[in-house]
DNA sequence: CAATCTCAAGAAACCGATTTATCGATTTAT
DNA sequence: ATAAATCGATAAATCGGTTTCTTGAGATTG
């Protein structure tokens, strides 16, 4: 039976076949530029394309072909600009490609993470780029390896032989916040990170003693390492100083954490660089517009999303050979946050012009 | 012919229903829970999947059943603090009610917003949450209209009887912007906004003006609109002050404005709340942690959320009726960045400790 | 003029699910 | 003992496409 005009399905190839007075399979292979399609018939069915406003429904066609268009993108948040723009990257280069960006956010859980990875592989997307909440070794990382899915793993990531991986150099960069804090006279030094994320900030963190290690044997550089949350980050940061510490300089491994030791600075009423000197690890565009500007590591977001995905694609069209590892060069933004040590005992000017 | 080991294609309905010995419609019913099957095939293919490990793909599944479990979102960038929680809510609400959702942004083209309403089109989402570029007669809500698509609008957007829409109540968050300053004694105010966002500019600036003119008919307000791009605005600005302007207050109606007055700030070596008083339309994490604390209206993301969701899904399960808009009130968070005007002809010491 | 080749088009199978309709075996009713 | 009702299971149709295979008409060749 027919349908009734007000009707809202959207048009089918069937349609357009009864439309154009040819078999479904004509109209296929129009759609997709076949040559071997008589120029009339061509026309009629253009024709009825148009006039039914026709668009083939890619799930359906992937269906068929048994290979689906779509990327799987998976983060720990989307409220970050770091992890932002590279949802922004990796949704452009994949459309780029003729594939669509399917993103997901973990939610700094673990568990969610592999539920969402269990949904990728559902959708049978045709590769994964994970960034992992931990490293390369959680739950969502090995359900990939079982599942035999296609992937790339990014960020949180220090090596594996089951992917491919593309994460920013945080050793190198962490080296050279210690060359320029250690040039300046700096000796004593606090980083903070979130254990958690153990893949980077060992990286970073490991970068930075080791420079510093050599560049002044005597430094001290002390540690605070929150397990989960920040929260307690904040409080062991608040004991610390409480209990009479006073480095030179601080550096934080990420970007809530530069947020957290602003945050405990204020409530101290310290000011950089004069009573103290900071470096957060990412960049942000508040950072360049406060008093004082917030030194900081700018990771290369669209070098990591283009190798990620150049990479991935390559596995996708069947490349086999062992993973590879990826380490993409940082740039340090030094700003009015990093001084000299001991740069006034009178807490005010600072950076101000 | 049987596939080798090797291969890694995934178990399929009828992969499990030979190996439990049925047929695929009883392991179809079995998966949904149907009653009518005897308990010794429910073991049996309960056995079969787990070995197989097979799960549904709910492509295939949604294609028989004509309707697709695909919200889409679609927003004009991920970067933002905003956008960014915005996105991480509808996931969440999304999949709470079993759905997926796909995020896509628009990238602050109309022209590419388009685009990804087709492929959303394409995809036959069952709803769509639009965060238009500019307002709610943009192509794109013109192509969710002309398709008969179902969807809600949000946040920049007046008002449209084609679809539902929520945001939140800037005009409203402007009259307490204006109430404050206006009792502290403000009496010359710049407000600069962003033209091409039209619909969300137009109800704050509005909304700011009326307020004054009623509190304090003296009042002066300057206004700076730049027509799509921030570095206009920067320029306009510079050249605004260098013409020996000199309002007490500015009113940014949006996030990116405030981060460019702030440079311009800088750049005079102005300091709030000294200097001038600052407020921002939309609230970030890091302006509770700089000198000064810059003040801010924060939007409801959750509550937007929560109600363009729960109107959508109202809608795709067929309720009728005019559509809908809903304000959500914002909060105003004073901080350091106001004060009473003229505080000091000294500009360094503001709010600081 | 008959046999072969080309070409374009369509019928049918298929992807992986769901759903309807049918069917055979029991069970119940007459 | 026969007819009717019940039950569980499956064959087949379907969703919207793609792809293979077949077919028939017209062109080419011997």
């Amino acid at each position: 039976m027919a349908r009734s005009v007000a009707e809202k399905r959207r048009a089918s190839i069937h349609d357009v076949a009864s439309r154009a007075g040819v078999s479904a399979a004509t109209v296929s292979k129009v759609m997709q530029g076949v040559s071997t399609v008589r120029p009339e018939n061509v026309q009629r069915v253009y024709e009825a394309v148009n006039l039914l406003g026709y668009r083939a429904d890619p799930l359906a066609s992937d269906l068929r072909r048994a290979r689906r268009r779509i990327i799987g993108a998976v983060v720990p948040e989307f409220e970050s600009e770091f992890f932002g723009s590279m949802v922004t990257e990796l949704e452009r280069l994949a459309e780029q490609r003729g594939y669509a960006l399917v993103a997901a956010s973990s939610r700094e859980s673990e568990e969610r993470e592999r539920e969402v990875l269990a949904r990728m592989h559902d959708w049978r997307v045709a590769g994964v780029v994970l960034a992992p909440v931990r490293n390369e070794h959680g739950p969502a990382a090995e359900f990939m390896r079982a599942q035999r899915m296609t992937g790339v793993l990014i960020d949180r990531v220090n090596a594996t032989d089951a992917f491919d991986i593309v994460s920013s150099d945080g050793a190198g960069a962490s080296a050279l916040v210690a060359r320029e804090l250690v040039g300046l006279g700096h000796r004593h030094f606090l980083v903070i990170g979130l254990g958690e994320q153990a893949a980077t900030v060992r990286n970073r963190l490991e970068g930075f003693r080791a420079a510093v290690a050599e560049l002044a044997p005597d430094a001290r550089v002390d540690v605070i390492l929150a397990e989960s949350d920040v929260e307690p980050l904040r409080g062991a940061l608040r004991d610390y100083f409480a209990k009479g510490e006073r480095p030179t300089a601080v550096y934080s491994l990420f970007s809530r954490g530069t947020l957290v030791v602003l945050s405990e600075f204020r409530r101290r009423g310290w000011h950089c660089p004069n009573d103290i000197s900071l470096v957060g690890f990412d960049d942000a565009e508040w950072m360049q517009v406060t008093w004082p500007t917030i030194a900081a590591v700018v990771q290369p977001v669209r070098q990591i999303a283009g190798q990620a995905m150049e990479r991935l694609f390559r596995r996708i069209e069947g490349e086999e050979g062992p993973s590879e590892a990826r380490l993409e060069p940082c740039r340090l933004l030094m700003r009015e946050s990093v001084g000299a040590p001991g740069g006034g005992p009178h807490s005010g000017g600072g950076a101000r012009r």
